[in-house]
DNA sequence: TGAATCATCTATGTATACAAAAATCCGAAA
DNA sequence: TTTCGGATTTTTGTATACATAGATGATTCA
């Protein structure tokens, strides 16, 4: 996909197990690669034009991150999670989500307000235009930019990974146009409630958001 | 933890790339490496009795997991954090730690609450034992019980993961048997505030028992 | 003496080969 | 027909070899 020879053209002196392992991540978090889905290393190593080293060494790092599990058979699956394990990391998600909106509605800056609002006007645009795929990447970079503002690297990271281990499961919320825009809308109140500064009202809304995240989300799965 | 030695006895036909990852988190967690230390492939390769395969296998699961960290020139290294950095990942845990100790008090089971009960008479006997390796399994094996009276696995799963990271930095602590029997002594008050199965007092009660850890941790760091 | 360039050497990333384990398939017997 | 056993095939895990990038050290020139 154009996305795969973007991110090689941009970064053309990455390793390859590295550029495996990216490609990989984004289909899965987009949702081509389906949850369930088995990934043979011989395939992966013909399609990405390499050996299996470089392919077990992506497949092994998914791994350890959660995306992939090595299931009861041989092989190791796009990992896929029934009502209630979505139900327990929708949970955690919901905690960390949770911190993150407080600490950034309290260390708010400028710079991060900015980023903030920008990331929000790619949403609406791209609800706008009904461009789902456009939609997905900046929804992610709206709530990247959320984690961002909390200063803190390593809140950061965890709220990314459970974002991305549950990527392919919220991607099927967004349908029609109708879900893209009643999503991006749905934001509006979020930011007012962490640009409000109390932490609080935002924690609250983060848990308001999350919470109808999920509802949306185990309907469609 | 015993549990890993015991592991790799009770489970002899484990991978050597497992093997491998999980007897250098051993070390990592209990400061046999050191943080900043430099881990090369083939001296491992050989301090294992296996090629380099595995190893790089091993190496590259602990670096996506933060363990490890590849370096500014080559070579992945056990990950160092400063002042700053402690003090960040810190407020991460904190917060997930909270997080833990709420729901584990609104879902305490009888089973649950006799495992922390367990691990934390263990961590008695060991802080009396002035048995510094022995308190450090008993402590990592008292808040795993915790994290497990979530009953949800994804929490657990992110709080023990912060703990891998930390390990080195708060097991500098424990120096001294005064050390260990008043660190066993603090848990008292958090397992009761637990045990009161009011969601708001654990919290606290696991907030403040972090903070002091980390002005421990800081101390030594 | 210092710096710069070149050479050497070490470590890493990748490919390939091989062995062992597991899954599948096939046939035979109940 | 079903089930059990064995053979076959696929796939994984590990070892080894090789090429390349980066580090280290030496030598030469200023």
């Amino acid at each position: 996909m154009a996305k795969i020879a973007e991110v090689q053209e941009e970064n053309p002196k990455m390793s390859a197990a590295q550029r495996i392992e990216q490609s990989l991540m984004e289909e899965i978090s987009v949702g081509d690669l389906a949850p369930g889905q088995r990934l043979d290393e011989v395939g992966l190593a013909s399609r990405f034009g390499a050996s299996r080293t470089p392919v077990r060494e992506a497949l092994s790092r998914l791994t350890a991150q959660g995306v992939l599990v090595q299931g009861e058979k041989r092989g190791v699956f796009v990992a896929e999670y029934g009502r209630e394990e979505l139900s327990q990391i929708f949970e955690a998600m919901h905690e960390i989500e949770a911190a993150c909106a407080r600490i950034a509605a309290q260390r708010l800056t400028l710079l991060k307000r900015s980023e903030i609002e920008a990331a929000q006007a790619d949403c609406l645009a791209a609800a706008q235009a009904g461009d789902r795929a456009a939609y997905l990447r900046a929804n992610e970079a709206f709530h990247m930019a959320i984690y961002s503002a909390t200063g803190n690297p390593y809140m950061a990271e965890i709220a990314s990974e459970f974002r991305r281990r549950t990527g392919p499961f919220r991607a099927k919320k967004f349908a029609t146009r109708e879900d893209l825009i009643s999503s991006a809308e749905s934001h509006q109140a979020l930011i007012a409630d962490i640009f409000s500064e109390d932490s609080v009202t935002a924690s609250n809304s983060m848990r308001s958001h999350m919470a109808a995240s999920f509802v949306e989300t185990l309907k469609v799965n």
